[in-house]
DNA sequence: GTAGCATATCAATATAAATTGATGAGTAAA
DNA sequence: TTTACTCATCAATTTATATTGATATGCTAC
């Protein structure tokens, strides 16, 4: 099997799971403004507070957000390092520029 | 609600689910390398034929493989124009430049 | 034609992820 | 020091995805 370079596999699969869901995608538009707390993304997104709770979370595990509380509010922010290494991943794949076409499947080596 | 740019949701979302599993990465890796017919992939990677043939049209939905028959085979390979929308779509997050810190939540406008 | 191979698809099941409503922990204002 | 507020977490349920084994389709060599 291919060695993976300098990507953990499950790192980027967490990563990119993040990205594909409908609501989490919003919740980055969002926080690509500007940092925003819980109660705010939930006013803006109209999603009950749990269910937003879930998914911060997940974005959280994916290192695609950071948080930090300040009194009660808490505030979430985007975490671009992240963003910067998955985009690197995605990058990878082209650097090997165009596709080597197949040798027939039942010839020799 | 923030304006998502030119990008479809409903695409990204496709494309990065596509990318959320350890099978259709190694899939990847492997098609980045060349061109190569699912038997071979099949053979690489140890799994039952109906497993990787799923996981193939998930790619494939996602628009980050093509193939083509030639007789009795099917050859994929990357689509890597696919993979470059999905690196200008993590881009943009980061043309924004640095974070914006938040408003106190409780502020006035 | 018929037999064998490559692949896709299907129905049944198993597994994983998301949603909901309720509760709990921490904070701070009254 | 009680009350209200923000947020995370939990158990129960629903929904979505993945896996399996079997079957169907289409191609080709015989």
């Amino acid at each position: 099997m291919a060695p993976v370079s300098v990507f953990s596999a499950s790192d980027i699969e967490l990563g990119f799971h993040a990205f594909s869901d409908p609501l989490r995608l919003q919740v980055l538009e969002l926080l690509k403004q500007r940092e925003l707390c819980v109660c705010e993304l939930c006013a803006a997104l109209e999603v009950p507070q749990s269910k937003l709770s879930f998914h911060l979370k997940a974005l959280k595990t994916a290192n695609l957000v950071k948080s930090y509380q300040e009194g009660r509010w808490t505030y979430y922010s985007l975490n671009l390092n992240q963003f910067l290494r998955l985009e690197q991943y995605l990058a990878e794949f082209r650097r090997y520029g165009d596709i080597v076409p197949a040798r027939r499947c039942d010839d020799d080596l």
